[in-house]
DNA sequence: CTAAACATACATCCTGAATACATCTTAATT
DNA sequence: AATTAAGATGTATTCAGGATGTATGTTTAG
């Protein structure tokens, strides 16, 4: 169970946008500031673009920048949409389903309820809650409160 | 993002012991009944062996059966052993962590939050729980009550 | 002693993520 | 118009890990 390094990678990328908003940034700059695979991050920009989430130049002093204000951008949106698979059981698609208890099981549905209580923290921060507390070193995993604003 | 087949089977396994409690089951009948690869099979229950929710016998009328009551096994539990990797993220772990803003980053936070709150869910239900409602068919998946006996 | 069961160690296959590479298109600058 | 700096796009390769198979050992009832 872990999130793939594209959708990690499509967090930054935004994050870091957030923190320059009206900017153009280079995918270069990107994959310097954070030392990571350009090759990988051209991807995931090129999917961020066509999903709408920034806007793309080409040409000189092109770059990107978000298409929309980070406080309307929910982390769980996000990560729905870059995330390749968000099927934690095969059975959770009918073309995968193998099982052949499946539609007598009711692990599904908890397993899927799980899942839902997962994405439904998410949607509880948006990427301007993000990018203003990512300077404050978090002390303690346990409990963070949701702090909007 | 998706569970193992590892721990999918786990849960099978111990689901279809939990509806012959007290009897002796072999691997050969499960993996029949589920109509799975028996050499997967082989690992899982050996490996559930170890970690003390069945107990198995060799020889002849060997087999498996509980080692606890079905309703004192919780799904969560059991999905944090079987799982070979809980790390959504790489940071999550400092020895594969590579991200450079890590200690002052609100990512991880919030998705670790997310993560707990899915297992809180799981530790929910019992595999009492499972076994009860396995005959019953979900008709949706929207939102499944949490019912105890 | 034999057959039926789990125990255990390797070996192999296969998928998909991660990464690299090459070429094309666009647009600003000169 | 030529150059250059940017993203667009498709293909190829590498690699890890999950899934599966094979072979052999060990235990125990009969």
């Amino acid at each position: 169970m872990r999130l793939t390094l594209y959708t990690d990678y499509s967090l930054r990328v935004l994050l870091y946008l957030a923190s320059r908003e009206d900017e153009n940034v280079t995918i270069t700059e990107i994959a310097d500031f954070y030392r990571i695979s350009r090759n990988h991050l051209v991807k995931v920009v090129h999917n961020l673009g066509l999903d709408g989430y920034i806007l793309t130049s080409r040409g000189r002093h092109g770059g990107l920048r978000l298409a929309r204000p980070a406080k309307d951008i929910l982390v769980g949106e996000l990560v729905r949409s870059t995330e390749p698979d968000l099927d934690l059981l095969e059975c959770f698609n009918p073309a995968t389903d193998h099982c052949v208890i499946s539609n007598s099981c009711s692990l599904k549905a908890v397993i899927f309820n799980a899942q839902a209580a997962f994405l439904e923290v998410l949607d509880q921060y948006t990427l301007a809650d993000m990018a203003k507390g990512s300077h404050k070193t978090i002390s303690s995993f346990k409990s963070i409160p949701v702090v909007r604003g």
